[in-house]
DNA sequence: GGAGCGCTGTATCGTATGTTACGTATTTTG
DNA sequence: CAAAATACGTAACATACGATACAGCGCTCC
């Protein structure tokens, strides 16, 4: 059964021409307030003409475009009488296994945050932001994506910042590079990678100090680690998600930066400038 | 301070005349929609003639009805795209900067699906998963990560995926490899990357499948993509949030590999033996 | 390689909508 | 109580909006 206007587009959409796809698309991301704007507007929105918006519209099942906006308005009044609805079911149907998954991360996402103190947060993001050492981040098989993400963004506002990439060799051989003022922020889940452990070992040894991202289970890393952060990772699916982990390093990234917010603003001036 | 055209009304309603003042109480009754249908409807509603309910508008400030309608559109949306603010709730111990980042995520991760229907994510699963072409993913300056995470799961459970590094060069050389039965799969959020945009309308024009990962105002390769996902970014940080692109992506992972399972299960077998 | 079909944009048209002028009703004030 | 001022609605007007006809273009299928 389709109730919204928005399940009839995602049940339409795969049978429209790319003009009116385009429509639907921008319909979708800006719902549904680009729909009650002018026809020219709307089209200007999307990229197309005034008439792909109409044999859109009329596609959907309406007889005109007021029609049309009408039935968005009376969607828009009921959801706004009952704000219970806009949390209620996000993916309608349930059945299948998009709303599961969503589920399982969100609650992953929660319970990594309730184990983990702002005090905790705040001391990690004071030693990320130190300025006196240079910082390390480096990654597993699938996490390594997430160490760069990081580092993208830290790099951006603090100097000295470097992720780790490529075969083990070439990484091991920057063991030389750290010391006691630096950091190394690993990220390991299941199933944790000797290479990793070894490295974190070695660089333990030299006195870097060591931030670790890893599962609810802790990586063996976790011995050598001065801070650890323990992410879910279980959801639904063949592999485990590293979502939560995400997130907390987004929120890291953004606690760091506000802590350089003089520094940061500065570097980030300049950086846009030399573009 | 007045921030909204209710607090507005409220404000003067006691200086107004009678008639005015009924279609104040109407449009506060059904606010705001009401004030978003026409001239006569509003009048009719309000059980008074039309230039009544211009003086009204006027008498708000505003220069005509097309204007005071624009202002309750831009309202609605500032409410509809943060929830936050909704169910703001001053339990969440406030102080720190972590809460409330969380929970624009989880929000933002809620918003994200809702506009996500199975049917779509289904779709673009089955694109994923189709085996007669090759599939290749790039992404921006700060999405590329999410890139590579995406690659290194679908490498495993298929063949010819392939993850598009380095200089922009190089990977506009590896257009030559791709044709109509190939998928491209985009991760493009603010601010859009012009070389990624060139990139894609080749790629579309040699008739490539797109798949884009963007943000809700939508990266101009929208214009190429078959399938558009629109993530929220918004956080109350210096940068945007990738994190409900990432759990997108997840998701697609998990369906992929389900979609594959047979055959995904018979490659992670003899790819668990090769190490 | 050619013919047919479907999609899309340009330009034009009719109309519904917001706007304004004006006359009447109602209230207010001296 | 009278006179003026304010408020309100009716009706005519102009604009801008949605609708439509048509031509160009690309794509698919013989």
């Amino acid at each position: 059964m389709i109730s919204s206007i928005a399940e009839l587009i995602s049940d339409r959409i795969g049978a429209m021409p790319a003009g009116e796809r385009r429509a639907a698309q921008t319909l979708i991301a800006n719902y549904p307030l680009i729909g009650l704007k002018t026809v020219a507007e709307f089209s200007t929105a999307a990229g197309v003409s005034s008439p792909t918006i109409l044999r859109f519209v009329a596609r959907l099942g309406f007889q005109n475009y007021p029609e049309f906006q009408s039935a968005l308005q009376d969607e828009l009044a009921a959801q706004l009488q009952s704000p219970a609805t806009r949390t209620l079911n996000p993916a309608s149907s349930g059945g299948g296994a998009v709303s599961p998954m969503l589920e399982a991360t969100l609650d992953n996402m929660r319970e990594t945050f309730r184990h983990l103190s702002e005090r905790q947060l705040a001391d990690i993001a004071a030693t990320l932001a130190n300025r006196r050492g240079k910082t390390f981040l480096i990654g597993g098989r699938f996490t390594d994506p997430l160490a760069r993400y990081m580092a993208a963004h830290l790099a951006i506002v603090q100097p000295d910042v470097h992720h780790l990439a490529g075969q083990e060799g070439i990484w091991r051989d920057r063991l030389i590079d750290m010391g006691k003022r630096d950091v190394l922020v690993i990220f390991d889940i299941r199933r944790y990678q000797d290479s990793l452990v070894r490295f974190a070992e070695t660089a333990h040894q030299r006195g870097v100090h060591i931030v670790l991202f890893t599962d609810q289970w802790l990586s063996p890393i976790a011995r050598f680690a001065r801070h650890v952060i323990a992410g879910r990772t279980a959801v639904p699916s063949a592999w485990d998600s590293s979502a939560a982990l995400f997130v907390v390093a987004e929120t890291l990234i953004g606690a760091v930066t506000r802590q350089l917010e003089t520094d940061g603003a500065k570097r980030i001036r300049e950086l846009e400038s030399l573009r």
